[in-house]
DNA sequence: AATGAATGAGTGTTCATTCAT
DNA sequence: CATGAATGAACACTCATTCAT
């Protein structure tokens, strides 16, 4: 028993490695096998086929280690009440970073495959974007009634303003330059501060 | 020869096209031959291997369709002493928003494969970053040095929120949701002005 | 004892079924195993190899089966002297029919398995043709002398339209239209009607 | 051209003699690509799977050769008035045993891939099957209107009697014992003989 | 120069067989 | 003994690449 999901984990961390790094369609069964350390029938026991490697790995990953984590941390991010746009901004970019930092692997593969792979694209519009977006809009547009966002900025543009510069800080640190030595703390520091005084309403 | 550059380019339309919708290692170069209208040998008469056509064709095309017009247009940019950072960034967002709108798919199929293979990472990064970043960092600089941004903000990090701020703009409007209604003047006047006023020095 | 001899009756059953279906090369162990409702592995304790399971199942099931009512009804049947050949072919037709509705599956993998297989058609060969067949060469040779079948017909020659309007009734009865209404007296009256006259020698 | 042809041919001379000796199942087509001296690859430019090599190549052939064969031989024969019943069967059996003695191969891979192969069965029966049997019924019927078939015989039974006969000779004539000294004249006028006197009405 | 048929190494997948439990 | 997970050789099929025409 421990030996079987020990196996049918391994085999998921293999492809994710290996997807990784080659892509969904530069990677082989038989790599995923070497480096899984099984035979590569047994992918095969797990798996039906390859693609549900991709399909019913990466993706359930997408809605069993995203969705609960989104649900459970964004909703009491959202529904709560922040005092100021700063809190609401950290809370939301400390859950979104550890997210990324726990599963890199999942997200560049994500982030590699779903141009590719449209049953990706619509389970991963689905169970994320649908849930995130409307509850973000009604937070900035709470802020905006409170007077604490500029209300002539569209809700939309305020949260894919928010959204880009946090996903670039996301992006810079765990991919693009992973080794380099970053203050985290400063990062968010800067970040907080331009975009809620870029965001204030005008005195 | 025309015809010649007639065929050569019809191959790279095809490949471009075909490797943005199912990557490069899901593109047969037969896919490609029938796009192209030409028989699957003649792709290899023009570009020895499959790879050549992503090196020698994707890769190319940024070096020679990025470099000179980023050389060009944002050398002139960055070495031109702006006023205000906004005229600055409004100069930036519309050459690169430009750029983006003119090849979209070159740029697609470049954010897919550049993950994957190593020898594409490397040349973007050798012919576009390392040439834009130091460009950015002294302007940024200039302008803290002139008072019009804080100065206790981080270079670097100015210049990846500013990124940021525009390759999300960027990534919505011509990939994510090409089809909207967008108001390209709104959106701008909105990013320069969050992004102003965020930079700007404490008073 | 009666747990094992169960397990490998199931086993064999569930091959005969499965072979008939959809032939020994198209039939899996694993399909095997599921209809007898034991588990793969076990398979293999009662049968080395799949092969095992046709020579060593199938073929003794001719050995043991066929064999032996082979030996006990015909023998009786071509020793003991008929007074007329219409009773003769009625009494090996009544055995044939008998035989073939007993073990239709067995008959239809036969049928099917040997033309690919030299070990069971040796084995058929041997155990069955080599058998029956110089006995109803000499049941014929003795009517023939008794002036109750043509004698310039050569006995081989009657002795296969005996057998081919037999198996030509036995095949459409059994595989062909099985789900038919048959009036099996009335067919067998015709064809031995039909044979006896036909054979019989020119007034 | 005649290389593509030539191959082509090649390929399904070598699948025919493949699949009739190990069955479709117990064929590889690394094996069928090397008796016919292409490469495994060049099989599948001609037909997509390896189905089609026994649904497009055996199956027409079936449809090609069979029918055409069937519809202008039999048509004729069943159609022309024959005097006898002796004149009519000599006719039937000589087209059959042409036709069998021209394509022994596909006639041993029908008969061994029907069984298993259900397109094959429908493909079969209804080329052929549904369009002899209704004509020879017709022509029995004829024959008993005329008083030269007994006509308490039913038709089918009648059919069926002739036929296995018929299939009896050709199987042991082309199949089982194909070397032997087979003296086909003397055959084909016992068959006859024996076929007339016993389907000859009761004086 | 252009073609496209031929190639064969490589791919995802299957399945008879083994063996630790 | 029975099990069924694991195995890996073998399979049908693909596709980048070659080359005779």
């Amino acid at each position: 028993m421990t030996r079987r999901r020990d196996a049918e984990r391994r085999i998921v961390e293999a492809a994710l490695d290996a997807f990784g790094e080659h892509g969904y369609n530069g990677t082989t069964t038989s790599e995923i096998a070497r480096r899984a350390g099984v035979a590569e029938g047994t992918i095969f026991r797990y798996f039906a086929t390859k693609k549900d490697l991709l399909i019913g790995v990466v993706a359930p990953v997408v809605a069993r280690v995203m969705a609960p984590i989104v649900k459970r941390n964004l909703e009491t991010v959202f529904v709560r009440s922040y005092e100021t746009p700063e809190t609401f901004m950290r809370a939301v970019l400390a859950d979104r970073l550890g997210l990324v930092r726990d599963h890199p692997a999942i997200m560049r593969v994500l982030a590699q495959e779903i141009p590719i792979h449209p049953e990706l694209r619509d389970q991963f519009r689905a169970s994320v974007f649908d849930q995130l977006f409307p509850l973000a809009l009604a937070a900035i547009e709470r802020f905006q009634r409170a007077g604490q966002i500029a209300p002539d900025l569209a809700p939309a543009t305020v949260a894919r303003i928010i959204g880009s510069t946090f996903a670039g800080f996301v992006v810079a640190r765990v991919f693009l330059a992973p080794e380099a030595a970053w203050d985290d703390d400063r990062e968010i520091d800067a970040m907080i501060r331009v975009l809620a005084r870029g965001l204030a309403p005008t005195i």
